[in-house]
RNA sequence: GGGCCGGUAGCUCAGUUGGUUAGAGCACACGCCUGAUAAGCGUGAGGUCGGUGGUUCGAAUCCACUCCGGCCCA
């Protein structure tokens, strides 16, 4: 029976499983990372070497982790494990963001409170154990992923220790002169009661009204109109804001005119006369007289419904004529603009309206009416008086609250300000000497600085850190001192933010409790807290100023591009403000995850993907993968089909490595290696390839281009490897004496070929390579515990080959020629596997110099076949094949001679009982 | 509307200072093997490089415009 000698053969033998099942296999892999606590062991093992600061940006503690946040967390966490192997001291202290909106009012509704019924201890202590439960949920998604951190010990931003230096902070802004309060137009959400930031805010597409409004113009400034109804017309979608406003703002540059219609007179800009006709139903039969824009400036008209209140004409240069009639009413204390037009021309920052959304009592007209109840009513009014010269409706964007989704208002309030403008060149400064990947984050974030306004850091809300400012009840002095705010941050320090709640002002001052102007010692406390962005911002200073293990400033930032104007800004800002330097030599920013058509996920959409599903249909590893092969500069899609793609790569890259695994199950490095000078050639050749892959490979991690790795490791586990080196090898390894050298030598090879590429795919493949390192520690035990406590490869020039390398590609090239002929003796049925031909090559110009680059056996071992012929002239042979790519003729034939039966070589020899010379030998010596 | 970015085979990526018929791998098709076997090998088919117009002897590569998509802002 042939098949006896099976039994005989080296043939690859691993309890290493094909089949991943990494859903189930990696809690293993977690398991043992915390039993032997890797995070500690990496601090030991480098404690002193050149530190390397990844400082984590604070994931917000409400919700499951989504995609986004998975990806992030996953790309972090490929930098401190390379650099750990770099022999780097790279700590990473995760954190989260925990104080603000999303959770107060996730508490409030849970509970089905309002936050003026519930006491704010109360309310804050609901608010943190609402973060806790979810720093428990997400801590425990991190880790699934694979992320190895001080999850033990994190920062969070409501620690009593990262309040008081967050307080500290502000101390150090107070001290540059940098905070100030103010009166500002600023994003109110009437339903939450809240200023907003930039950052709560979204666009929505929404119908407002569009209506056309004639203010009277003063004759007295306009000779040529006396004894004439004339007038100006405004256009505006926010009809509320008409009782606030002051003035008409007309383009300096634009064309005026005064034009009739019947004995009325109208003002507005000449490029807008048809758009006005058609959206009025005004027929204008003449233009008596045409002005500048600039020529208007200063001069009054009337407000519509409040006749005594005189209107001033102003410039603006954001004057367009896109819509409406070129002349801009304007309210400054309801629009950024219309504010800083106000300033400008000293006009009040005039706000009538409350925090429900209601215009104050005293407001003439409109008074105590909702803004929709007020707004119909001075329509009515508007058209009693015919001054609503037209009304329709227009869809446009408008700014909603990202909490509730209700549109916003502009309105001016008392506010808390960081005079941005005082520093903005520093700031421009620090940012040009940090390192931005890709580099056109430094225009990005530099353009968004330099026209920022200043920073509203006041939230008119419960849940947060507390702006610890105080108000003289008896000379209302505002009283916001450095000293004072230090020693608020001492008892902060102890117990936390809430006891600015708990404590009386002079409890929280002792001897600094009175006014610094009339040493009153009735004092009260400010109610707005900080602006979340300003926690986060100053994460550099609580965590990377604090921890002994960690050094400011961070060696890097790394968070999508969103961060350009969140948390990179808010902590470049606080940095600058208080050190004038950037708290980041190096910030990294990557793009969008997206679906597989690059759009953007919604629920409405339904395209968006689970890590949560992910991980348990193909596992953490499938997910790491997908982070290690995108270009993240760009949008990362995910979708069914790329994953499906991905788990077909890391399949091969698994197999790869178990089949490795399975023809070294003999193999003892300390006893059975074989000295590099007295290996084979094409073992040294596949070494020499290894070294360009720990090269590429390496340049790829050092410039964070994580997809170069995987891509050059995928690469030479399917054309050296799979298709090549371990094809052609099985003959080596599976047939010769488990002991020879010929065997030896390609082990060897397998070896370092194994161990190197398990640990380059560590960072990426953190649960399969610590999976395949356990099966290597079996093999050599002077391996370390963990794949991650190794050291990074290392290219070894002895082992790169150039010449070798080039020598090899010509090899490799007639082989093409050869497989191409094979295929047809196949598709002619000549042959089955190709130890069943023999190959004739013809000796032309080309094949002549390659013919004694190898000896005869290591020609048939190339093209795995039986025998090669080198001829002048082709033999007839079944197959005649010219190779149209490389030129090269061959003739295939079947192989003379037998079978071997255990060898499955076609010798022209065989002994009595069948068998080849060579397996002859090998069983005989065996015995 | 403004700032920044991207668009190369079904998918993920290469394409050096513009220079021969635009490359890989995966997926796909066909075949082989059954001693990597829910594996492995071979061969093959797939792209007017988002579109249009220009600069040039020559453009995926440079310029302009345009379409689509993303982030941030209004």
């Amino acid at each position: 029976m042939p098949d006896d000698y099976k039994d005989t053969l080296n043939l690859p033998k691993t309890s290493f499983p094909m089949k991943a099942n990494l859903a189930k296999r990696e809690l293993d892999m977690l398991k043992f990372w915390e039993d032997i606590d890797i995070y500690e062991k990496l601090m030991e093992k480098r404690r002193g070497a050149e530190p390397f600061i990844l400082h984590d940006g604070p994931p917000y503690a409400n919700g499951n982790i989504h995609i986004g946040t998975a990806f992030n967390k996953i790309l972090k966490d490929m930098i401190p494990k390379y650099k750990w192997m770099r022999g780097y001291f790279a700590p990473y202290v995760p954190g989260w963001d925990t104080h603000g909106l999303p959770i107060e009012l996730r508490t409030l509704k849970d509970e089905g409170l309002d936050k003026d019924s519930l006491h704010p201890i109360e309310l804050r202590k609901k608010c943190m154990q609402y973060a806790e439960r979810y720093i428990d949920v997400q801590r425990d998604e991190f880790k699934r992923l694979g992320v190895i951190g001080d999850w033990k010990n994190p920062y969070i931003t409501f620690k009593p220790e990262y309040e008081a230096i967050e307080l500290e902070a502000f101390a150090e802004m107070v001290d540059h002169g940098y905070v100030y309060r103010g009166q500002k137009p600023i994003y109110w959400c009437t339903d939450c009661q809240t200023a907003l930031a930039a950052a709560e805010i979204e666009y929505e597409d929404i119908y407002s009204p569009s209506i056309y409004v004639a203010y009277s113009l003063k004759a007295s400034d306009f000779s040529f109109l006396k004894g004439k109804e004339s007038y100006a017309i405004i256009w505006t979608t926010t009809p509320w804001t008409l009782p606030a406003s002051l003035a008409i703002a007309v383009h300096p540059d634009f064309d005026y005119v005064f034009a009739s219609s019947g004995d009325k007179i109208f003002l507005l800009a000449k490029g807008l006369i048809e758009k006005v006709q058609q959206q009025t139903g005004i027929h204008f039969d003449s233009i008596l007289h045409e002005i500048k824009g600039k020529e208007l400036e200063g001069r009054k008209a009337v407000h519509p419904f409040y006749d005594d209140r005189e209107i001033l004409f102003v410039l603006g240069e954001y004057v367009s004529l896109d819509e409406g009639s070129g002349c801009v009413h304007t309210a400054p204390g309801h629009g950024v603009e219309d504010f800083e037009t106000g300033v400008r021309y000293g006009l009040e920052i005039y706000n009538p309206v409350d925090d429900r959304g209601y215009f104050t009592p005293e407001t003439p007209l409109v008074g105590g009416l909702s803004l929709d109840d007020g707004s119909k009513k001075l329509m009515g009014v508007l058209r009693e008086r015919g001054r609503l010269l037209g009304e329709g409706k227009i869809m446009h964007s408008y700014p909603h609250c990202w909490r509730c989704k209700k549109p916003v208002i502009f309105r001016a309030t008392n506010q808390w300000f960081i005079a941005v403008s005082k520093f903005r060149d520093d700031s421009l400064k620090a940012i040009s000497s940090v390192q931005w990947i890709p580099s056109w984050g430094q225009d990005r974030i530099a353009n968004m600085v330099r026209d920022r306004s200043d920073w509203c850091i006041s939230r008119q809300r419960i849940w947060g850190v507390p702006i610890p400012a105080f108000y003289c009840n008896d000379c209302g002095e505002l009283i916001l001192t450095s000293d004072r705010i230090r020693r608020v941050s001492e008892k902060v320090s102890k117990g936390g933010s809430d006891c600015w709640w708990r404590l009386e002002p002079a409890e929280l001052l002792d001897d600094l409790a009175f006014c610094p102007k009339c040493k009153s010692k009735s004092l009260r406390k400010e109610t707005d807290i900080f602006d979340v962005w300003f926690d986060s911002g100053t994460s550099h200073m609580a965590v990377l100023t604090t921890r002994p293990e960690l050094k400011w400033p961070a060696t890097m930032y790394l968070e999508g591009s969103d961060q350009h104007r969140g948390w990179f800004q808010t902590s470049l800002l606080t940095s600058v403000a208080t050190r004038g330097r950037a708290p980041f030599e190096m910030v990294l920013t990557h793009g969008f995850i997206v679906d597989g058509e690059g759009r953007k996920m919604s629920k409405s959409l339904g395209n968006v993907v689970q890590p949560q599903e992910v991980i348990g249909k193909y596992g953490a590893d499938i997910l790491r993968l997908w982070v290690a092969s995108t270009d993240y500069r760009n949008d990362i899609r995910i979708s069914e089909t790329i994953l499906r793609n991905l788990v077909e790569s890391y399949r091969r890259i698994r197999n790869t490595l178990r089949y490795i695994l399975g023809n070294l199950s003999d193999f003892d490095p300390h006893k059975d290696s074989v000295p590099f000078e007295e290996m084979e050639e094409m073992d040294l050749w596949i070494l020499s390839k290894l070294q360009g892959v720990i090269s590429k490979v390496t340049k790829g991690f050092e410039n964070f281009e994580f997809h170069v790795p995987t891509f050059t490791i995928h690469q030479l586990c399917v054309n050296e490897l799979s298709a090549f080196y371990l094809d052609v090898n099985k003959d080596r390894l599976y047939v010769e004496a488990s002991d020879s050298k010929l065997r030896r030598s390609c082990q060897t090879a397998l070896w370092n070929i194994i161990k190197e590429l398990t640990l380059m795919l560590s960072p990426i493949l953190s649960f399969t390579s610590e999976e395949v390192w356990q099966y290597l520690r079996q093999i050599d035990n002077s391996l370390s515990e963990s794949v991650f406590l190794e050291d990074w490869p290392v290219l070894d020039s002895n082992l790169y080959h150039e010449s070798l390398e080039e020598k090899w590609d010509r090899i490799l090239w007639l082989r093409g020629a050869v497989s191409r002929g094979l295929e047809i003796a196949r598709n002619q049925d000549l042959i089955g596997q190709s130890l069943e031909a023999c190959v004739n090559i013809k000796l032309d110009d080309e094949t002549r110099k390659l013919k004694d680059l190898l000896s005869s056996y290591w020609w048939k071992e190339v093209f795995i076949v039986s025998d090669v012929q080198w001829v002048e002239g082709l033999p007839e042979a079944p197959v005649m094949h010219d190779d149209d790519e490389t030129g090269v003729e061959v003739a295939i034939a079947r192989a003379k001679g037998e079978k071997c039966p255990r060898c499955w070589m076609y010798a022209p020899e065989v002994s009595e009982i069948g068998l080849c010379n060579r397996c002859n030998q090998v069983l005989q010596r065996s015995r």
